[in-house]
RNA sequence: GGCUGGGUAGCUCAGUUGGUUAGAGCGAAGGUCUCAUAAUCCUUAGGUCGGCGGUUCGAAUCCGCCUCCAGCCA
């Protein structure tokens, strides 16, 4: 019986197999697809295809987060309802994934009514029993970011001339009462350690919840906003709207399905390991607690059967050095990443990524594996040996009798080769996994060679021995058809049908595997699995498709400005000395990733300045250039270097500062007034 | 600044509880076979295992200091 392993009997003697769900984050709208997503959503899919193969009754759940103040901006510089340009946008991720193929099972939108209905009930719910309550928030609030900043981050942004991005803001909030659930998520970390993985992201999040310095304990969350109107209200007090990560992470319950809870699964960036892992099951623990139940006490296991097993927290995918940004243009479209099909993509993404880690992309390292791996491995072995089939023993797999060392070595790894693949897939580790299986396929290259079979084939005596090799060459084929459907099933599906097998590797169980099963029939012709890259032609390319989407930033951008400030008096105003400065020298920060150190000539002195504007300009562009300078500011070290002024630059808070510029023949020390 | 994890062949990384000549893949060079996708296979690359000091018969592997990098610090 095809599920006797992964199954369990209930109550009538019904066979119910075990329920596996797993989760990607709900992708922000407004962004476009890149190979982050692609990443995260092409393993979540691994994943769920690997454990509907191992029987289990999969679950898998993506989707979009489609509220808060930007979407609400976009929409109104459009001239459109937000839920029209959510309506507009959502598709792009979605036609994304069923382009690729991908067997998502539901697709969540946070605008969907059942997703609002379930934070709204679970609002008023929370609300009633004292996990929420109502007081007043005050803060230094980043209109960039969305988001209240610490006192520490203030400092660093003014320190990087970001202070005008900064509001002073006092609003009414909901909290949710966070710090009450310290002990029970401590007990959480400590009594199921695969909560979180990797386990050196567990450190962190066991840190952040208990750093037992003097930053204290845990405190209460913020879950709802009044300046915001783009978003769920809060039940009975609907100035306010639920703020991102009530509304957000609700998303796994509000579109869980009946029989699946609690997630498997759930991948996230390690960006947001931290909401994933601490307000994420304080929440549930929140929703899932009795009456009675002592907060201060030991976690009940009734509460922990409810939490999610495992938060994989996976790194990013680098342009050279630095992370991918959307303003410095420098990301990976999935269109690029298509480029040689679904499924090198697929292989390149699971095989080369060490789950948790960080790794830089190239395209030539893209390239390079799949030469290397599918069409020098996997595609060249799989030709070579039904090629040899068919020449040899016209496609008939003859089964072996007789094993001699090598062909016994070969044996037994290949005995090994599904329990490793499986133990480490089961770890979510479809690198080593992959690796492991590929080092095998290495082995059978040796072994074609030093058996020579096309001299076997010579000799009517070595008939047996010849079968041995074929026999093990087409068990090894089939065998990896099988295990790395989960990765390539489109590719495997081939290899299955040149192998002369028949049905859909997808539907195949883990559990039925016999590795030593006799051929049903003969193979069929070997169909190129995968062609061989020309490097050069291939980046050409890439190229034009980069250049071809390239255009595309360039479209206006929304502006994205802060809101007036208060007015003020001309006296107030008149304190501002503004002065006409000439850059003579210009030189980095060590170790800064904003600062510009400069010598600027006021005319009537010369000046050390520091200006937050590496990101915009080169220190070489610098020298030459007049600007504007506060010329009464007073002096404050940064980094250990004392600046005396401020260079004054125009920009919106997504932009980069753009220096204001005097005409040429104004003289330094000239006042602007 | 605090905490955590790292710095191993050109590149990406393995290196179990300290022990004979420090490994793999990719890339590069030379050679080989011919079943195969100009693929495969074999050999080679002479890497102060970040630096200094210590423990030890013996350390990439333990300890200390230094240095550089990354992550977390709501």
């Amino acid at each position: 019986m095809a599920l006797a392993t992964s199954g369990r009997l209930e109550g009538h003697g019904v066979l119910v197999s075990k329920p596996f769900y797993v989760t990607t984050p709900i992708y922000y709208v407004n962004d476009k697809p890149h190979i982050g997503h692609t990443y995260t959503t092409v393993m979540a899919d691994a994943l769920a295809r690997h454990h509907r193969m191992l029987g289990e009754d999969v679950y898998f759940l993506t989707g979009t987060d489609e509220h808060g103040q930007k979407i609400e901006k976009t929409a109104a510089s459009r001239g459109i309802t937000p839920q029209q340009l959510v309506d507009e946008v959502a598709p792009n991720f979605e036609n994304l994934w069923k382009q690729m193929g991908l067997t998502v099972d539901h697709f969540v939108r946070t605008t969907h009514a059942s997703h609002k209905a379930t934070v709204q009930a679970r609002f008023t719910e929370l609300l009633a029993r004292g996990d929420i309550y109502k007081a007043t928030y005050k803060g230094l609030y980043s209109v960039s970011d969305e988001a209240y900043v610490t006192e520490i981050q203030a400092k660093e942004m003014q320190a990087q001339g970001l202070a005008h991005q900064l509001v002073e803001l006092e609003e009414e909030s909901y909290f949710f009462r966070l710090s009450s659930y310290e002990n029970w998520l401590i007990q959480l970390y400590e009594k199921c350690p695969e909560f979180v993985q990797p386990d050196f992201r567990l450190n962190e999040v066991k840190q952040f919840v208990s750093p037992g310095g003097e930053r204290g304990n845990l405190q209460d969350l913020s879950i709802s906003r009044t300046s915001i109107t783009w978003g769920i209200p809060v039940p009975g007090d609907e100035k306010h709207v639920v703020y991102v990560w009530f509304d957000a992470l609700l998303n796994y319950l509000s579109a869980s399905k009946q029989g699946h809870w609690p997630p498997a699964v759930q991948l996230v960036g390690k960006d947001i390991l931290r909401f994933h892992a601490v307000y994420w099951p304080a929440f549930l623990m929140a929703i899932y607690r009795q009456e009675g139940d002592d907060l201060k006490g030991a976690l009940p296991d009734r509460i922990c059967a409810q939490m999610p097993k495992t938060i994989l927290a996976h790194g990013w995918w680098l342009m050279g050095e630095t992370k991918m940004s959307k303003s410095l243009g420098n990301i990976v479209r999935p269109k690029e990443l298509l480029h040689f099909g679904t499924d090198a993509a697929r292989f390149f993404l699971l095989r080369d990524m060490h789950i948790g880690h960080d790794r830089a992309f190239t395209f030539e390292a893209f390239i390079d594996r799949l030469n290397a791996d599918l069409a020098n491995g996997l595609g060249n072995l799989a030709s070579r040996s039904i090629s040899m089939l068919q020449r040899y023993r016209k496609g008939v797999v003859v089964e072996p009798v007789q094993y001699d060392a090598a062909d016994t070595e070969v044996r037994e790894l290949l005995r090994q080769a599904a329990p490793q693949y499986l133990e480490r897939a089961s770890r979510h580790d479809f690198n080593g996994a992959l690796d492991g299986l590929w080092a095998f396929l290495r082995h059978l290259d040796g072994y074609i060679v030093k058996a020579e079979p096309w001299k076997l084939a010579k000799d009517e005596a070595n008939a047996q021995k010849l079968d041995t090799v074929l026999a093990q060459l087409y068990r090894a084929l089939r065998l990896t058809a099988l295990l790395a459907g989960p990765v390539m099933p489109e590719l495997c599906q081939q290899l299955w049908e040149s192998l002369g097998l028949t049905g859909h590797v997808m539907d195949l169980r883990f559990a039925d595997l016999d590795v030593e099963a006799p051929a049903p029939g003969p193979v069929s012709d070997p169909k190129p699995l995968f062609a061989r890259i020309d490097k050069e032609t291939a980046m050409n390319e890439i190229e034009a498709i980069r250049a071809e989407a390239a255009p595309q930033p360039a479209a206006p951008q929304p502006l994205d400005l802060p809101p007036v400030k208060e007015n003020i008096d001309y006296d107030t105003f008149a304190k501002t000395d503004l002065r006409v400065g000439l850059i003579l020298e210009a030189e980095e920060v060590p170790k800064s990733k904003k600062l510009i150190k400069m010598k600027v000539d006021l005319g009537f002195e010369q000046r050390t300045i520091l200006g937050g504007i590496k990101e915009a300009y080169a220190p070489a562009d610098l020298v030459g250039r007049r600007v504007v300078v506060v010329a009464n500011l007073a002096p404050r070290a940064m980094m250990g270097i004392e600046s005396h002024g401020m260079l004054l630059c125009a920009s919106d808070n997504a932009s980069k500062p753009y220096l204001i510029a005097p005409p040429e023949d104004a003289k330094p020390g000239f006042v602007v007034r």
